[in-house]
RNA sequence: GGCUCCUUAGCUCAACUGAAUAGAGCACUUGACUACGGAUCAAGAGGUUACAGGUUUGAAUCCUGUAGGAGUCACCA
């Protein structure tokens, strides 16, 4: 059990036995003693006083001598103002350690039996991943990486978008100016080139505007009179009825664009489990439209668009279907979350979706409740903020995105350039050198963006490269690094002995194993708050902090065999950790760089 | 305008369910054992937690108001 959780457990026994009365858990509040004060753990007493009757001082100074009497693992306890300070005993800690090590699975949670699907990605055929997307896509992934430690089954999926007038824009752009250009034909990515054709068109939409505006049209009608519009909306009537050659145009470049999306993916090592593609979803939640109707959540207007009122939850009227009888967004979001939820037998799900989408998704929750479906408060919005250059919002029109290839492709160089300098790794194969580059270079992008609180909105500036030095990925990179090139020297000159008992840890190796002891609860803690970035802070932590113990300890060199064997020990330990925690995060972790 | 979210060191970010003197990194200044890996470590400087009230033994955290910022309020997705 972890140190704290068996202190908070003895305390409640201490309360009972003193003041005879049953205290709330939340009353009993255990955290890690401060480093300006002596002790592991400290017990907050105020919320206690109202039970124990009695002044702070003397409510601590009683509990600490009743866990000093009867609790073995307590050492000794000191009281500063309402702080009761506990020290646990050195050989204690050991045993923590040897559990731990012991324990392969640490930091994995029970099985809970639970399916959750985790929806990210999502994106939209027009346009090449940029930066937002990428922020995206590592939560996603890491999120779903942290619910599969939680003990669930985790189902990664996307949704395309890969239908709409949007499509038909960039399709036509091609037709009309890309001369039958390919992505063989030019060398370009097939999702830059498509995005290509999604620029041009609205270039040329522009210019069509713009002359009938000069002409004397009005811009609100010139917006919807421009030929190259109409001619949008023509084909996407035609794709709606399957006309071949539209068809073949459209399987043709999204064809070119999956091709360009898979690179990036692997590239960011993301991947799911379930690929929906919105052509073939779109026409959901038809039916649930007309049980609503039935049922009387929805009402019909004289136009023939159907409607749910939700004013009196404090929204607005929302359209569920147009008087034409076409979905609208919502529709296929109802039917598509309805048919998930049947067909996968799923317990929950979880959407990475931007915040820019929160009212969606509250009125999306509260419609699916007014249609009686109790897993409609099992939907998780995983809102996160936009990323913003010092200029502002990105905005792909405008060319201030920052695209995902190319930023990956830097970090790439920034890596390999340090790492050239360092020399560390001149004596390895070249596809081994490429590989770690890689490695650094992604985890640098990667712990950057995950270590922000999800939902806030995070800063990125292209002029300042993202640092490989600090609270860093390749800091905790480099830390196991260094870990394991001295179990490597290890391992050379002396046989790993076991965690044998008979060692008692110093001030700093108690430190380093509390820290330790409380991976699975961190885990459990980002797990209840959908926060990777609790996991990546909390190996930034464990890192830095067994770097202050390596700079002044001996490992290798420390004349007791005994000692030396037990500290090998504990630093093996700290990098297993390491990597587990930075596994949550889609970070792996080099055995040298 | 209505609703939602945000504002912490020069900059980027932490701070569990309210708890001790609000912590890291970057940048800046100064230093580190003839290195078990210097992508490291140590020290210094840097704060009225936007502002004003309130609740509390105790507030960055909870409540009210003000200022500033973002998002949203589509028969777009």
């Amino acid at each position: 059990m972890e140190p704290g959780k068996l202190l908070a457990a003895k305390a409640s026994e201490a309360v009972k036995a003193l003041y005879g009365a049953e205290v709330d858990a939340s009353l009993l509040q255990i955290q890690p003693t401060r480093k300006e004060f002596e002790g592991d753990y400290t017990l907050v007493v105020f919320p206690l006083l109202r039970t124990s009757r009695k002044g702070p001082e003397q409510t601590a100074a009683e509990i600490g001598a009743w866990l000093g009497e009867n609790v073995p693992e307590v050492a000794t306890t000191n009281v500063v103002k309402g702080f009761l300070n506990i020290v646990l005993s050195p050989l204690y800690w050991a045993e923590v350690l040897a559990d731990i090590a012991a324990t392969a699975e640490f930091g994995q949670l029970p099985a809970t039996g639970k399916t959750v699907m985790v929806e990210f990605s999502s994106p939209n055929t027009n346009k090449p991943l940029h930066l937002g997307h990428i922020r995206n896509n590592l939560l996603g992934d890491s999120v779903s990486r942290l619910l599969a430690a939680g003990g669930n089954q985790v189902i990664k999926a996307t949704l395309v978008n890969d239908r709409g007038v949007h499509i038909c824009k960039s399709m036509l752009a091609w037709k009309k100016l890309f001369d039958g250009k390919t992505p063989e034909s030019t060398g370009i990515k097939g999702d830059h080139l498509v995005g290509d054709c999604y620029v041009a068109f609205d270039k040329l939409y522009k210019s069509e505007v713009q002359a009938l505006v000069a002409g004397g049209m009005s811009e609100e009608d010139a917006k919807k009179e421009a030929p190259s519009i109409k001619e949008a909306h023509e084909m996407l009537v035609k794709w709606e009825q399957g006309d071949r050659e539209v068809r073949d145009l459209w399987a043709m470049m999204n064809g070119w664009v999956f091709a360009g999306f898979d690179q990036t993916y692997k590239a960011l090592g993301i991947s799911f489990d379930k690929v929906y593609y919105e052509s073939q979803t779109y026409l959901l939640g038809k039916e649930l439209v007309q049980k609503g109707l039935e049922m009387g959540v929805f009402t019909t207007d004289p136009d023939g668009s159907v409607w749910c009122d939700l004013t009196a939850d404090g929204l607005d009227r929302k359209l569920v279907l147009r008087g034409d009888g076409t979905s609208v967004y919502i529709t296929q979001d109802l039917g598509t979350a309805e048919r998930r939820f049947s067909e996968c037998h799923l317990d929950s799900h979880v959407y990475v979706v931007g915040n820019e989408q929160d009212y969606h998704f509250q009125v999306l929750k509260l419609i699916l409740k007014k249609l009686g479906f109790d897993w409609s408060d099992r939907i998780y919005h995983l809102s996160y903020g936009m990323v913003e250059l010092p200029e502002g919002k990105m905005k792909s029109r405008e060319g201030t995105v920052v695209d995902a290839d190319d930023l990956l492709e830097k970090m790439y160089v920034e890596a390999k350039a340090t790492s050239e300098e360092s020399g560390k790794l001149d004596d390895i194969p070249a596809d081994e050198k490429e590989r770690l580059y890689r490695m650094i270079g992604l985890g640098a992008l990667k712990y950057f963006i995950i270590k922000v609180d999800p939902k806030k909105t995070m800063l990125f500036d292209p002029k300042e490269s993202i640092d490989f030095n600090g609270n860093t990925g390749p800091f905790i990179q480099y830390t196991h690094a260094r870990i394991r090139s001295i179990l490597r020297k290890a391992e050379e000159t002396l046989k790993l002995g076991p965690e044998g008992p008979g060692v008692s840890p110093s001030p700093k190796e108690i430190r380093l194993i509390r820290i330790l002891s409380a991976y699975p609860g961190k885990v459990a803690e980002a797990v209840a708050a959908l926060s990777p970035a609790l996991v990546a802070n909390y190996a930034y932590d464990l890192a830095k902090e067994f770097n202050q113990y390596y700079h002044d300890t001996r490992i290798l060199q420390e004349p007791d065999e005994a000692v030396r064997a037990w500290r090998l020990g504990l630093i093996r330990t700290v990098a297993d950790v390491l990597v587990k925690a930075m596994g949550i995060l889609g970070i792996e972790l080099p055995d040298r760089m």
